[in-house]
This record gives C-alpha cells, sequence and structure tokens, in this order.
DNA sequence: TAGATTGTTAATCGATTAACAATC
DNA sequence: TAGATTGTTAATCGATTAACAATC
C-alpha cells in the first residue's frame, strides 16, 4: 500500500476536490490542474497540488490530471468504492434521516438496520430498512462483520449505547449526540457536533458586529 | 471586550469543555481543574489551561475554577446565553429534522421558518414552525433582522439557495449540503460536511485493518 | 525552444508541548 | 511552609507557504 498516512488536514480537503470535480459538467475539459482547483475552492495551490500527489500519480506536468482518472483515484482512496455497512442506534428524527438519507451509498456507506430501545418502534421501516430492538445489535454486527455505528440518541444515553457497540465489534462510531464519547484504543469517534458548528457561527457573527 | 481572537482549534475545543462541565452531576464538586477536564477529555492540560484562559480569568492557583461561574463564562463566550434567530431552507427530510429538533435553543439557536420550492409544502408545520415558499425569504430576513441560514437542499442547488440567502441579509451559512460554496468576503460558511466525515472513518478502518 | 505545470526542498508560520515562575 | 494549581515564556513539532528544479 502506498497510499498511507496522509495528514487529517488533507484528508479533510480531498471530499472538496471530488465534489469540485464531479461537479457542474460544463466546460468539461478532459485535463484540470491543481491551480484551477485551488483557484475554484479558494486554496493556495501548493496546497491543492500536494494533497493530490498523495492520492495520485498520474499528474503530468504542462498537461496536469486527467479528470476521469483523478476521480477514480479520489474515489478509492476515500473508500467511496466499496461500500462499508453500518447500524445506526437512535431511531428518533435525526436517525431516520439519516436513514432516509439517499446519498450515503455514494459515499460507501450502507445503513443495514436503525437500532431503538423504544419498543413502539420496533419492526418499523424507514426507507427499507428494518429497525429493531437493541437486544438484537450485538448478534446482527457480529454476523454481518459491521464495522461503522452511528449514534443518535440522546446526549446522556450515548456513552452507554458506544459501550455496547464497541462491545458488538464496532471500530468507529459516527457520534451525533451531543456527548463526549470516551473509547478505548484503536476505536475512532468521529463527532458530528452540532454544538461546535454553531459556535462558529456565533463567534464569526460577534466577529462582524464587534468590528463595525 | 477582552474576548477577542480565540484560535479556531480553541473555539472547537470549548463546546467539549462546557458539555463535560454541564454533564453528569454525580460527584459535582463546586470546583474543577484543568487537569480533572483534560484527562476526562483525552487532552494535554496544559491546553486545557489555555483555552480556559482566554474565556475566564475565575480561575485561581490551587483551588481551580468554579464550576458553575465557569460554565456561564463558556455559554456567555459561545454565544449560547442570547438566541440567534436563523433560516432553513430545504424541508426535506433532513430540514425538517432539524427544525423538529429541540436542541437548539440551548445552544442559541432559534429556527423562524423553513422554506422550500415545492409549493406542495407550502404552508405545512414541522414542530410549530411554518414551511414558507421561497419568495417570503427575504422580506422576513429583512424585516427580523435574520444573520445565519441553514442549507439542507440537494448539491446541485446549494449555490443558488446561498446567493438568495446572502441577498437576504445573512451573513452566516450553515451548509448541509455538499457542495462547496463561494461566498463573498465576510460571510462564514460553516461546513456541516457527511462525506468529510465518511472519508475519515473510512480511512481509519482501511488502517486498522492494513496494520492487521 | 518556451511556457505551463508538476513535484520537491527550504523557509515561515502557528499550534502544541515542555519548563518554570507565580500564587493561594 | 508545602503542595497543588494557574498562567506565562521558551522549545518543539507539524502544516503551510515560498522558491526552485524537473518535465512534457
Amino acid at each position: 500500500m502506498s497510499d498511507r498516512c496522509v495528514s487529517k488536514q488533507t484528508l479533510q480537503r480531498l471530499p472538496a476536490y471530488l465534489n469540485y470535480l464531479r461537479g457542474p459538467g460544463k466546460g468539461l475539459k478532459k485535463h484540470v490542474s491543481a491551480t484551477m482547483i485551488a483557484e475554484a475552492l479558494g486554496l493556495n495551490d501548493v496546497v491543492v497540488r500536494k494533497d493530490l500527489a498523495s492520492v495520485s500519480s498520474s499528474g503530468r506536468p504542462k498537461v496536469g490530471y486527467v479528470r476521469s482518472e483523478l476521480i477514480r483515484e479520489l474515489e478509492k482512496f476515500l473508500g467511496y468504492d466499496n461500500s462499508q455497512d453500518a447500524v445506526l442506534v437512535g431511531a428518533g428524527k435525526l436517525g431516520q434521516a439519516l436513514m432516509a438519507y439517499s446519498g450515503f451509498p455514494q459515499y460507501g456507506l450502507n445503513i443495514l438496520a436503525g437500532f431503538d430501545s423504544d419498543p413502539r418502534l420496533e419492526g418499523a421501516e424507514v426507507a427499507g430498512k428494518k429497525i429493531l430492538a437493541m437486544d438484537k445489535l450485538p448478534g446482527l454486527c457480529r454476523r454481518v462483520g459491521v464495522h461503522i455505528g452511528i449514534i443518535t440518541v440522546p446526549g446522556e444515553h450515548a456513552q452507554a449505547v458506544c459501550d455496547q457497540l464497541i462491545d458488538s465489534g464496532i471500530l468507529a462510531v459516527w457520534n451525533f449526540a451531543n456527548a463526549h464519547l470516551s473509547v478505548p484504543e484503536g476505536i475512532l469517534v468521529q463527532n458530528e457536533n452540532m454544538a461546535v458548528s454553531l459556535a462558529l457561527l456565533s463567534n464569526h457573527l460577534k466577529e462582524v458586529f464587534s468590528t463595525k
């Protein structure tokens, strides 16, 4: 494997490049240059070039990259090409919205089923996906070999759910709950933390108004 | 104002501190130390101390911080204490889930109304909030003085919606669409980008399995 | 050949960490 | 006084940027 160890910053920018490359077909030239991408996304061109170098080796001086080739390389690197199974715990409004979201398959995520402790939800279906009782969780995860768990329960239950997921063999947790999760070494917690985003928004407004 | 210019990294950690401080009431001592927080959250204690120093001046050697005081200072700094109005564009599944989410008020966000171009949604209500036609957007924003816009439309429409929001006086955009948004100087775009999160999750799993 | 573009090596910048002084 | 803790100043580390060499 040549594609190991990319910095987190780089990894966060790669999806934006892919997005741009896939983007509006107008002016679909066969080749793209790092400079073009950088300009469109408001980044430094050397950053883009360096990022792309860690993903692709198809860039050629004077020519640039072949768009379609670069797209494929990015998709492969980001794991969008082979789907990963996931389970979701907490089938409330947000959970159901995620279960129904049709965009995940194209990012290589396949939510197998939802789980909820509320017996009234048991057996219900969202977008063709079953909502199951919590006691079914370990069995399914083990059997199918699921490694991604999505947490959309209220904050106060998040840690308990997280522990159950890890007991069931989950290696990466996507946490939508507003709680800090403690996990053993080797488990990744990716926080989709609304509170952080809101803090950044609010801080921006504060700055805008304080300099006026 | 003493509380200007905190680094982005710091700003992203502050909500986690607040969360921890508010957290499970067990062992609610009156005082907390930076070391305690750092340990609980898996951070370096100097980082925590430095972050807190930029928000609070109530830390006392040997004693630490008064928990309740620190909570109030963090809430104030993060703008969670005085609510900001927001509009949401794109009242699909995700949009409705956000409109219905009851946790936002405690983070100082108040979604006034949803907007959608689909006439069938016009007039509908979600959690007591109206869904309105797009042509009502500028009027409402101007009249009430809304500065935050939330975008939950499909990626291909995101830029057009973003432009409309900015025309309506929006200064900060919370973007859930999978699209890069170009905005004029002085406007903040905060991306809640699922694609980025998924890339990080997938990369983690790749690393786990490649080192085995 | 000349120009555009890639990719690499060195310089700069900012954030984190380490060491230490101040203080209750 | 001694110990714990804050907060500051200096050292380290990593990422970004700048300069340049390689190449089609």
